[in-house]
DNA sequence: AGCTAGATTTGACTTTTGTCGAGAGCCGTG
DNA sequence: CACGGCTCTCGACAAAAGTCAAATCTAGCT
């Protein structure tokens, strides 16, 4: 696509500023414009992603307990977001941290898969602009018409959008009435392709839902109360991508998951980083699941769940010896 | 290596003001600091790389006349940076677009060779820093003990330590009296491992120098003014990487290059990215010569070199129709 | 052409940030 | 333990950046 007259004063604008250092007057001189406009355009670029400032997420591997937490669980990397008080918003700082861990781990001509959620959808949401234009992400399960604004397509379309990417949507339904026309609808070839697709993802990016009367399977209608409590003695343990797995990670053998229409658990596996966010403290098993199952190479977590899953890792080593 | 107390605060400071987005007084009273200790705090931690701060550099591709070249020389990608008075000085135009290249050229856990030149020192020095430390630096060829402060060990070095990567450096001289002693110390294990490495790289840093009396390889006392001439009458084009070239960019047959400890062209032509910076428009037939032997896929030029290239390619097209 | 809705630009003002020298704390040393 | 030399920190001031309402420009429409 050819820039337009005003991108590309911007471009330059952030070109003279950032690059080469002159001060925003000089640069106001030098494009024969108003210092004024050249705030407003450096804002511009950096909303739009022209320029990109992005800040080391060292500080939070570095943590000893995020070392402990890798060896324990086998994971390849683990983000704490320290509790304590640094923001007025605790679970916003999970989600900063999120954004910042996931840019950091695209990379050029990527493909990534998005799952669903709140959590997904605050990570988009603060997530800061970027320029990447040969990076696909690809929606990793259907949609459910809720009124919520965190549906699978715009959690997708939104990240899309933040990246300057590609956004490849899923224009089916999470669940089907019946196995029968689940089972015809994933052989359709527009859905095929996208499902087959799935396990070329380079990166993923999900949570995990518990197996309660506030998942949004139950609020968005999906699931009754009541099908969630049998699901749960059944042994569902979490939600991944719009289906339930039991304790060990694995697709619960059951009639709801027949009838969904998303990504395998075994497709989800074959991608070769797999970033897992968890916010809420009450989705200590679920995430349990996810790590037994091998859903999870990455691990962004808040602290007091961090120690949860060392305690809980501990009492395991413990018991075993 | 385990964080100091002091880069901990670096890192909480940077943090909190570029991904949360605080103010530096905000910042201040969370840390529990002064905001003139934020201040500073901020500027170390854009001086090491622990924020980045990175401008894209589409407006200098998306050039017509970049296309052009790329098309006209079956180049991968082509920056030119505009002559026409944007800063002060116009060769650190060149730099400063090549710096910003570079850095978004360079992935994760590559290997980069970095050869030796004005151009190349240049552009370390102004490069900014960044946080890469999977990345590893290695010298393309031997040192030259010059008075010169941009000697290979120390382009390499600068650039290693920039990007807060591990240099690999080179301990023989670049160009020896006999070519029997070449040839040993060639064979030599350290030197042997270093060499074969080479075509190892993802991507390479160079730019090419010209044969005459102002190249380096005289400056430094490698070859005499007369030597020089006398190889010019034998072929000689340009000089990459401290070895002589002729006009197909192949390396010319003679005493010099054989006393020579450096990449070998072939293996130079092995790294997937060769980026090219040329600054002195003096420099037109090397850089055709480097060209045409297919040393350069990525290539940073001012304009006017850009016009006399793309000049050059009409007329050549023009005398074979 | 004349008009209007919207976007863009500007000057004046406010807020935020950068900087500098002074002072405080912290060693190792005589 | 007193002394320099060192780094780190702070307060106050100067410089730079952000903001906003008003002015100007633009393009579409009648």
């Amino acid at each position: 696509m050819a820039i337009r007259p005003a991108e590309q004063l911007i471009h330059k604008a952030a070109w003279l500023y950032y690059a080469h250092g002159l001060r925003q007057d000089e640069v106001a001189i030098q494009l024969k414009i108003s210092r004024a406009s050249v705030a407003m355009y450096l804002r511009k670029a950096r909303e739009t992603g022209i320029v990109n400032i992005s800040t080391s997420t060292q500080l939070f591997t570095d943590d000893v307990m995020a070392r402990r937490l890798e060896d324990a669980f086998k994971l390849d990397a683990v983000w704490i977001a320290p509790e304590n008080a640094y923001v007025a918003d605790p679970s916003t700082d999970i989600a900063v941290l999120a954004a910042s861990v996931f840019l950091e781990l695209v990379s050029k001509g990527d493909r990534i898969g998005v799952a669903w959620g709140r959590t997904v959808y605050t990570i988009a949401d603060i997530m800061s602009y970027a320029d990447l234009q040969d990076v696909t992400v690809v929606q990793l399960c259907g949609n459910l018409g809720a009124p919520y604004s965190y549906r699978p397509d715009q959690c997708t379309m939104e990240i899309a959008r933040r990246l300057n990417a590609k956004g490849l949507n899923f224009y089916a339904p999470l669940v089907l009435s019946t196995e029968e026309l689940a089972e015809g609808l994933r052989a359709e070839p527009v859905i095929r392709d996208q499902l087959a697709g799935i396990s070329d993802c380079d990166l993923a990016l999900y949570s995990v839902g518990a197996v309660d009367a506030n998942s949004h399977l139950v609020k968005c209608g999906a699931l009754t109360p009541a099908e969630m409590a049998a699901l749960r003695k059944q042994g569902a343990a979490g939600v991944i991508a719009g289906q339930i797995i039991d304790a060990n990670g694995e697709a619960l053998d059951c009639s709801y998951n027949r009838r969904v229409i998303s990504a395998e658990i075994a497709s989800l596996r074959a991608i070769g980083k797999r970033l897992m966010v968890v916010q809420e403290d009450s989705k200590f098993e679920p995430l349990l699941a996810a790590i037994a199952g091998g859903l999870c190479t990455h691990l962004v977590v808040g602290a007091h769940m961090a120690g949860r899953l060392l305690d809980h890792a501990g009492a395991v080593s413990k018991k075993a010896s």
